[in-house]
Order: C-alpha cells, then structure tokens, then sequence
DNA sequence: TTAATATTTTAGGTAAGCCTAAAATATTTT
DNA sequence: AAAATATTTTAGGCTTACCTAAAATATTAA
C-alpha cells in the first residue's frame, strides 16, 4: 500500500519519462509536483527501497517493471474516472482534472474494473489520452504537434499537450474540438501564428496554441 | 479544509451523538476510529479551535452547529457513493462500506450533486440509512428494534443496525432483506431467540440477529 | 582543464497524526 | 466522604512529508 505522496512522485516520473528517454531529473519532479527537490530526493530513496524505481545519486530516477505497472494503474483510475465525470455527471472537459487528481488514489480493483465496465471499455479519456489497459498496457501514440505540420498538410486533432483549464476552455471557445481536422493554410513570419483551416471557416492562432494539440496527419 | 482524520472524527461524533444526548466520550470515539484516548484528546483540541465542536476538559465533544452540518456532508457523499457502487456498478450492499469510507473525502460540491442527480435524488443508501440533503438536512427515524415487538406483532425491515460485512452476508444466507415484513411468533425462554414469519416461511433467529433489525411497527 | 554555474544531496528543522506511560481528574464503591 | 477504580489529559517520542540552507557533485563555459 502506497500513501498519495509516494503514487503521486511514481505518476510524475511516468509523465516525465515519456518525454526524456533516461533517468528522470529530481529537480524536474519537484518542479511538476510543486515541491522541493530535497523533499524530491527523500522520496526516491523510498521508492527505490521498495523496488519501484532504479535510483542512481546525482543521475535521476527510472520506473523498474514493478514501478510502472503502478503508475499505470494509477493513470487509469484517472482518466476512468474523468470520463466517468464527463459522460455521466455533465462535467467539461475542463473541470475533471482536480476530481481525478483525487479520485484516482481510492483503492479498489473491482471499483475500477466496474468502473470501466459501465463506462463501456472506454479506451481514451476526454482530453484523448489513451486508458491503460488493467494489465497495465497502454497504446502510446506518436506525439506529432500541429505546429510540426508543413504548409499545406492536414492534421485530425487527437489530444492536448496542456490540459490545463485555461487552455481547454480557449479550445472550446475558438471551437477547436477533439477529432477536428485542421488543415495549416499559412504561418506568419513575425510570430509563427498559423493561419489554419477548420470545417468551413478559416482562423488564426498562435503557435503556443499550435504546440499544444496532438494530430495524426490525414 | 479539513483533513481526512479531523472528517472522520467529526463523522465519528455525529454518530456516537445519536445515541448520547450529552458529550461524546474521548475513550468512545477513541474505540470508534481504532484510535488511543490521547490522540483523540489532541484532536478534539483542534476541531474545537476551528469551532466545529464544543469541547470541554474531561467531559466530552459535542458538535456545534458547523460541524453538524460538516458531518452531515461528508455522511451524504458516503452513503450517495454506496447507492452509486450497488445500483450502477453491481456491488452487494455489504463490499461497499470500505470503499465508500474512501470516497467519501473526495472534495467537490459539484460531484456530489451531480452524483445525487444521477442516481435520482435516492432517500436512502443500500442498509436504509437516510441521506441527508445539501443543506445538511437528515430525517431521522425512530431507532426501534424487532427485539423491541412483543408475541405477535409484525414489523417491516428498514435498516441495519450493524453494517459490517459478516452481518449484512449473514442476512442475506437467511433471506431477510430490506422492506421484508417480519411478524414475532415467539420467544424462546432459555436463549432469547426468535421464531419469525417472513413471507411465506418461518424461521428462527439469534436475539444477536433481531437487535440488530431495524424496524417500522405495522 | 580549470573555473563558474547549475543541480542534487545532506543536515537539520517543522507540523500532523499517531503512540506509550505517567499524571490529573471523574466516577463508583464501600 | 474517603478509597478504589475508571477515564482523560499531559508529557515526551516516533514517522511521514514537507521545508531552508549548506555541502557535494555534475555540467558548462572560458
């Protein structure tokens, strides 16, 4: 049994692997989880005691098999739990991660696997991550950004990079929604915003916006 | 914000006040939370600080009106999330009380009257405990007995009074569920027990098993 | 390849929430 | 109403999970 503290350092060195292949930095733990990194630091020496990292002084940390399937579990009551709070209970997309944030710590296996049963096996949540699998597998996409896209080229809008409130709530206000296919007209030479086309209207939008939505290219 | 040990000696309180008029005894609460005298001593310290309850030296914790209402949150968010656990995702009405101990900290205003609204605005959890409203608005019922009839009464089965797991599989090996009527036949002199008529059949239970019955007089 | 800088760890401190044992107070019995 | 007993509080300790500041190590720049 793992305490919130421990599940939460276990989740935040899965997310920050995806993007760096090798051991996982202390100080960019601290800075995803709002802590320090001395307190960053006692933690993994916990989690290496209990074989769910492989921690190396001064060289960052690593998920082992044990630690991985944990994350993943973890990650999996999340994003059940989100599309259970959109599907059902009338939540936004921007409202459900804080309640998932707590939601995800009950321990229960048959809660989640009933949960996911009466969710109908979702297999992706509703900012479009994929859902792990009870096993513990996930189907990771390539990570491929609208703002990587050349001139001319068109993308169909899979998930968000940010999932943060501000950000999806300007998505539904400029009404860029999961599954849109949007196609890059032209980007400015001042401040690379990208002039992009979207069902039948045209818009413009900058390229923090473009960097933060994942496409698959149509 | 609470903590989750302050919500839960808050709970503990309510629950124990129901019984007593007059302050809750440290040693009581103490037994309830599988907790010591002394760390329930320090406890109280601090809901008192924070005027949840009235607490005075060596003579027990009442609630004040705050944390009445406080209590009376956190039992609706646990006995929502058992309706939740046995009507939508097919748990018995005895797996459900650990789960919903954990549950029933998640903080959100909003999840709990969606959650409510879901499940149809229920009156009453799986054991025919109440649910109190969001104003913190519980009718409470006359706490009788089966032990409580005389030869040849009948009562309707409207809650438990024990709801541990051992005692609620108990009831339904025996077949008595809630809303069964129950009619008292007779009493054994020499242990107490009880022959009852349920629907069709005729039984005998424990005098352990029939103080444990709720009941409405018929 | 040394110096400057950045990162990480260690050392030592705090608060919450638990504990045991001893002291203080209440209650019950004689 | 005093003695015996039961209950509650206080005192002092422990662990977890944080923190700051200083020391150790790694990385980058000159």
């Amino acid at each position: 049994m793992l305490t919130f503290s421990e599940e939460n350092h276990l989740k935040s060195i899965f997310h920050l692997s995806t993007d760096s292949e090798s051991g996982v930095s202390t100080n960019s733990i601290a800075d995803n989880l709002n802590t320090k990194a001395s307190s960053v630091t006692e933690m993994l020496k916990k989690l290496s005691d209990k074989l769910l990292i492989v921690y190396k002084k001064y060289h960052g940390a690593q998920l082992t098999d044990k630690g991985r399937k944990t994350a993943l579990n973890i990650i999996r009551k999340h994003r059940l739990w989100e599309v259970f709070l959109v599907d059902k209970l009338n939540f936004k997309w921007d409202e459900v991660h804080e309640i998932a944030e707590q939601l995800e710590h009950i321990q229960s296996e048959k809660l989640t696997n009933e949960l996911d049963k009466f969710l109908n096996f979702p297999t992706k949540d509703p900012h479009g991550d994929p859902i792990p699998n009870p096993a513990g597998f996930i189907k990771l996409t390539p990570k491929l950004k609208l703002s990587d896209l050349n001139i001319g080229e068109t993308g169909k809008f899979i998930g968000v990079k940010d999932s943060s409130s501000t950000f999806l709530k300007h998505l539904d206000k400029i009404q860029i929604s999961l599954g849109s296919n949007i196609k890059v007209l032209h980007q400015e030479e001042f401040d690379q915003s990208l002039h992009i086309g979207l069902d039948e209207t045209n818009l413009t939008i900058s390229i923090q916006t473009a960097s933060n939505l994942y496409i698959t290219k149509i």
